[in-house]
DNA sequence: ATGAAATATGATTCTACATTCATGTAATTA
DNA sequence: TAATTACATGAATGTAGAATCATATTTCAT
């Protein structure tokens, strides 16, 4: 189910020199930029190559063409996230499963700051490169569930739906995360109120939402 | 905050005849399939009246240009959903916010399977016209906020912090009609399995998703 | 230091639209 | 039934941008 496209197979050439290399990081760099700023359709090849500095011609030997390019970013940019959240994750004594998804928030926050790009680049993919969109949701969520499969064994995670409690956790957190960060003013890194809105939400998780009422008949 | 612009502000001419009405609807009917089929970028205009079953010179009667067109449909979007579901839950007898919010996550999933276009129309504005979305997404929030809000007071709704509550409840949801019904194969409408989804999300806001761990340390 | 492989150039080609406009037809009103 | 307003047409215009390619330069292993 899960997409087989790894990214490097969207490279037309593998840079093998140095100045290849950074050739490709700049082009990656202005596309980054150019795709969050304008979007995918209105980002034109001719405008990233000249952020980058090269010429049109110098696009055509690492991409076959203009979708390429975006669909490595997106992939990119999945593997990319992963890896800082569990880097940073492994690094952390945290004693509870709880504690772990409310860094793993937290860590998501400021990934997102750190990365301004990140939800206009892989949400465009809902409309530029649908299978991409559903597979990188679809590999989280599967993550996802399974250490809450796991905590759910230990005690630490009420036997709930599972996927369900997934897409509900990755729907919250994006949302949020959009709400509170892409939308608005710039924020500060690490900003103590984005802090808050994690704890506020995880306080959702930890008790539920709905009280049920005493007398529900007058 | 929330924009001023009305959805009519937005016709360069308004249909003064039945004929008129009737292409008018005949062109938005066009537009919302190929705008989700395709995307906005992709969907040309001669595309569109191609569908629609008019001259290219016909659309810019109604419209000034592709742009308009888009925008006049998010903002039907967002009043056909309101209206839809204050509607249906107002011909329903619910005696808590609980049993209103299950009803009116449930609403929302019909009319997600009852328009498929949604998804698709709505969040493509996050990146055709940005301004939109945000509003149309702050306008269900802080209804949201306002009705849980009164929910706090008469003790339904735990005293959370409401705005991240709203972003959290509308995350979940959309989510989960996006994984459930977008993605996925077509669902039958009334769907129980669809409902029960709906339910084990419920299940998570009602009791929360961690248990205090007993024995922290070992 | 030299040649083969890698990297770079940008004018040119080709196509796909969006929008205009001059003209034509239907509907409505007086 | 004439006159006015509403609606409809589609060929023509203009433009932007994706991708090509013949040629030039750089890199690097030997």
């Amino acid at each position: 189910m899960a997409s087989t496209t790894t990214a490097d197979s969207l490279l037309k050439a593998k840079p093998k020199t140095k100045k290849g290399e950074e050739t490709l990081a700049r082009l990656c760099q202005a596309a980054e930029e150019l795709f969050a700023e304008k979007s995918y359709y209105s980002a034109s090849v001719s405008e990233i190559v000249m952020r980058a500095g090269i010429s049109i011609g110098g696009f055509y030997i690492y991409f076959t063409d203009k979708l390429s390019l975006y669909k490595y970013m997106v992939l990119q940019y999945g593997r990319k996230l992963r890896k800082y959240i569990a880097v940073q994750l492994a690094g952390m004594e945290l004693d509870s499963r709880r504690a772990m998804e409310r860094e793993g928030m937290k860590l998501f926050f400021d990934f997102c700051i750190e990365n301004p790009a990140i939800f206009s680049i892989v949400w465009q993919s809902l409309f530029v490169a649908p299978e991409l969109f559903i597979d990188y949701y679809d590999d989280f969520g599967k993550q996802y569930e399974k250490r809450l499969g796991d905590a759910v064994r230990t005690g630490e995670v009420r036997p709930v739906n599972l996927e369900v409690a997934s897409y509900v956790l990755m729907g919250a957190s994006n949302f949020l995360a959009h709400k509170y960060i892409t939308f608005g003013p710039p924020t500060p890194l690490n900003d103590e109120r984005l802090y808050r809105v994690v704890d506020d939400m995880m306080d959702i998780f930890d008790k539920g939402l709905f009280i049920e009422k005493p007398d529900t008949k007058k």
